[in-house]
DNA sequence: TAGGCCATCTGGTCCT
DNA sequence: AGGACCAGATGGCCTA
């Protein structure tokens, strides 16, 4: 079911529904049918309370059982709306994450889409700190006010060129891929040709610890299947050794 | 079978 | 008043 990529959910929903569909899933809800049922018995008395104050709106209170039933519906297909609208952002969010996609791949869960984008978040302002760094030790104090003027270019090549310290996510990724290096596919596989048994990332993948780690399922089989952004520097281990000044992720990380 | 994840329903609250 | 948002309850599906 996770595995199910597509912006929609393999479960019976769809963004779209009217009250056919959305009356299915009323109707086979239990308490629905014990209202029907009560509705049953007290429909004839009802029937005639209800009839009058044609055109004018009514209150909650003066709606007949058809109308509340429909009102509800309405208010449902709403909600199940919304909760499409959700799921579809939080789809866009699993786009974008450095994670593997493919039809093989495991979803992410919510909240460890949750989880691993606030990392990621981390990860990238940790990294823009580091190049800002690097670019006034470059081209000295003086130059400070010049390099500023060209950050474009020569961030964009401090990115491509220069290992920054991204220890705490790194770390995270591996213990998702793997301890072994060969089994990663480095800046080449396609996500999806990874053959790749897969389960959602634990807490440990995502960097968090204690607080969250009951939330999420552990061990992970995601072999060599996580995506290299061009341009973007690696995060993992291999590509990145540790520098002495441990960057501030791993900290903000741990304090969840 | 238990636990995790999810969709859906529902009633309450807040906002426009 | 109507809609958006939220949280609790419930039940289904899947995996270990």
């Amino acid at each position: 079911m996770d595995s199910d990529a597509s912006s929609t959910c393999s479960r019976s929903s769809s963004p779209d529904l009217v009250v056919d569909d959305s009356a299915g899933s009323f109707f086979s809800n239990t308490i629905f049918q014990k209202y029907c049922k009560e509705n049953r018995n007290g429909s004839e008395a009802d029937q005639g309370r209800t009839e009058h104050g044609g055109g004018k709106t009514k209150s909650r209170s003066e709606l007949s059982k058809e109308e509340m039933q429909d009102l509800r519906l309405k208010v449902n297909s709403r909600e199940r709306k919304r909760m499409h609208d959700l799921n579809q952002a939080m789809d866009g969010l699993r786009e974008v994450m450095p994670y593997a996609h493919g039809p093989s791949v495991r979803k992410l869960s919510k909240i460890s889409t949750l989880l691993l984008a606030r990392n990621y978040i981390l990860m990238l302002s940790s990294s823009l700190e580091e190049m800002k760094k690097l670019v006034g030790d470059v081209y000295g104090g003086g130059a400070a006010a010049q390099s500023r003027s060209t950050a474009h270019s020569t961030i964009s090549h401090a990115a491509t060129s220069v290992h920054l310290p991204l220890h705490p996510l790194a770390q995270s990724l591996h213990s998702l891929v793997g301890s072994t290096p060969t089994a990663l596919q480095h800046h080449s596989s396609p996500p999806s040709s990874a053959p790749a048994p897969h389960s959602p990332p634990s807490a440990s993948f995502l960097g968090f610890h204690a607080p969250v780690q009951g939330l999420l399922k552990d061990p992970l089989h995601l072999g060599g299947s996580y995506r290299h952004f061009p341009g973007m520097p690696c995060p993992c281990t291999l590509c990145q050794p540790l520098p002495t000044a441990t960057s501030t992720l791993h900290s903000l990380s741990m304090n969840k």
